[in-house]
DNA sequence: AATGAATGAGCGTTCATTCAT
DNA sequence: TATGAATGAACGCTCATTCAT
């Protein structure tokens, strides 16, 4: 079975379409990140993947099908590499938490990272199928999060813990649009991260119950 | 002088006029607000504004003019809102720290903030007027952060600071795709809140010079 | 106040803009007749209105908004001509009747009609508008068939006059593939017309309510 | 030898070919009669017979030789089940003119008679193969026609025959667009097929050779 | 200060057709 | 027989922009 999910059907089953495909999705994703998507065009994505329009559209009869496996494409490459960082660290939750951390902050200086999620969350505001991908994504983020909070904080209810995790994902999200990939503060990233794995490791440590649901 | 700084020279300056760039600045912010920078267009902007388009681009000459004037005016009134906390807080730095992180994390309830500032982080990332605006900004909304972060911990170098005061900003704004108005997680922007001023002020008092800059 | 009913809000009002749709009706229906209905493109109207596509689409927004035009604006030249025939002839109805016969079956060798209204019936079985305008048309043409029936053989009721009537017409416009322009039978257009007025003429003179209304 | 004359050659010879022609050919009309003519292509009537447009092409080469069998195709059922009337028919040249008419007439009133003839019609002033089977199957129409009128008015020409034939035949044809299925006037069909046959059948018998030919 | 008219490029999409398999 | 892949032209339409009035 093939695994682009909004192809026409009966599409994209022989060897040659499938790397059809992969030039579509390769070129559609690199004016994504250079240009934006206000500049993403069926047309552009036919010049860089060297088709013609018509043969674009057989694979992807309208563009939100195309754009539906861009996300998705995207995507994945960043989620197999994160759900790799799960193997091969031993059961200390307070070291697998600084990996996460560490992992996500460093990836931001990634330059389709940079540009690719901020398309996605300016997206999400007005498309449906972007807005669920969000969510999708990063409550596969947040899990580890959950588990490690989880174990270090045992007083923390299942629902605190999972504020406390949103809580941490969502800050180094914001750090995209400041020390990302060619951003003033680029040079800064290492110390980010370090701030960032000292704040939340001694929040999610000293955090109590009362500190999260008090009401001023 | 007029305040709007991108609309062609000598216009703009009788109170008709200046009611027709605000008439046409609300409809190009409720625009991009509503359907995302991908679906702005001279046409809609004017649609919106009840003018034709003649007469739109009798006030700016080109879409990138009016893009720059949106911008400005889209910020200025967060900006006005932001700058008068400084004013009306007494000297202690702590309880200022507390109600800047309280202001901006319930800002972003706003629907307004929600959806403009993704767009514009979106933007800077491909337009330069949009990433020099944000440079200037987030300038201005760190300065009474690093004032206060100096004053709570003064054996961090001006550096140092600076570059705590960038990480809680930058946590901040990471929260609007998940927290802000329509969200998911919307119902939970109180104890994002409590979680954020907990999390800061531990850390702007017990962060070392040596936790920040350290190498592994 | 401008007479086209179909064009954008504050278009053709000046005189060189009321030209500009002439020339694009004109072009349309040239098209329409020529090529037909299934050919009919905007490109080509603009081509030959010698206009760019773009300010046609200034005019009509929509293909739809074009041929709803281009459909009044055909029938119109036909109505004008039609009701000119009332005036003019004395009170006796079966001159009358004779004269509107006489008219309808010799209008059919124009080249315009002849391949016209076979479009307009064809696009009345999948357009709203076309079938709406058909039964305006056909019941304006039907009008004063009704007032000669109705004098001529009083017996009938309003009913079987308009039965009538719509035979009559019905019958007429059953000609026009037949010996309209460049038909086979165009030679005989004089002699059909002597066949439908003998026909008619006997019919509505002889006709009885109990002749229409038998069941068998 | 197949009946289909417009297929690519040593093509649906097998049982499997033939039932596949058969669904192109009944997917095509059912898109020319619910859409029309405009919007009949190839894409669309390779989806209706559940095929692929590759084997549609295999079948049909070109849009234009499916359009010819389809032509066929339709006209074909209307014309088996109309040269069927003349069995069954005792010798009374008025009572076979009566049966034609009311045949012809109550046909009206199927759906896809009354929106497949205006599309034929519509057709045959831009296409020459529509135009040519057009008089062929009017032609065999007013065969049994003329043999009538000849037989009840002894005293016409066979030209004139010819023309009363004619005249009778479009006559009926011109309720197709009035009284046909879905039609504002399809309750009063059997009114029309009375007054049609009453106006008709008193007219053959009563018209002179004169009553044709006369100019005024 | 405002409108209407016009252009030309580009958009997403549909289409008839060709061809290798 | 039948499919999937590919092309190139055309479609209806939107757009930023220019210009005369």
């Amino acid at each position: 079975m093939n695994k682009m999910r909004n192809i026409r059907k009966g599409t994209g089953e022989s060897r040659r379409g499938k790397e059809t495909i992969l030039l579509i999705l390769n070129s559609a994703k690199t004016i994504l990140i250079e240009q934006g998507y206000s500049k993403l065009s069926m047309r552009k994505v036919a010049v860089g993947a060297e088709i013609s329009v018509g043969n674009l559209q057989y694979y992807y009869p309208s563009k939100n099908d195309l754009l539906k496996d861009l996300l998705d494409h995207s995507i994945d490459e960043f989620m197999n590499e994160f759900e790799r960082l799960r193997v091969g660290v031993n059961n200390d939750p307070e070291l697998h938490l600084r990996s996460i951390i560490n992992f996500i902050v460093l990836d931001l200086g990634n330059p389709t990272t940079t540009t690719f999620y901020p398309e996605l969350w300016a997206l999400a505001n007005h498309d449906e199928y972007a807005d669920k991908l969000m969510d999708q994504i990063y409550a596969r983020v947040r899990l580890p999060l959950e588990d490690c909070i989880t174990r270090i904080n045992p007083k923390l209810s299942v629902e605190q813990v999972k504020k406390v995790a949103l809580f941490i994902s969502a800050s180094m999200e914001g750090m995209t649009m400041f020390v990302g990939n060619g951003k003033v503060w680029n040079d800064s990233i290492k110390q980010m991260a370090n701030i960032a794995i000292m704040s939340f490791l001694q929040m999610v440590k000293k955090i109590t119950p009362e500190d999260i649901d008090k009401v001023l």
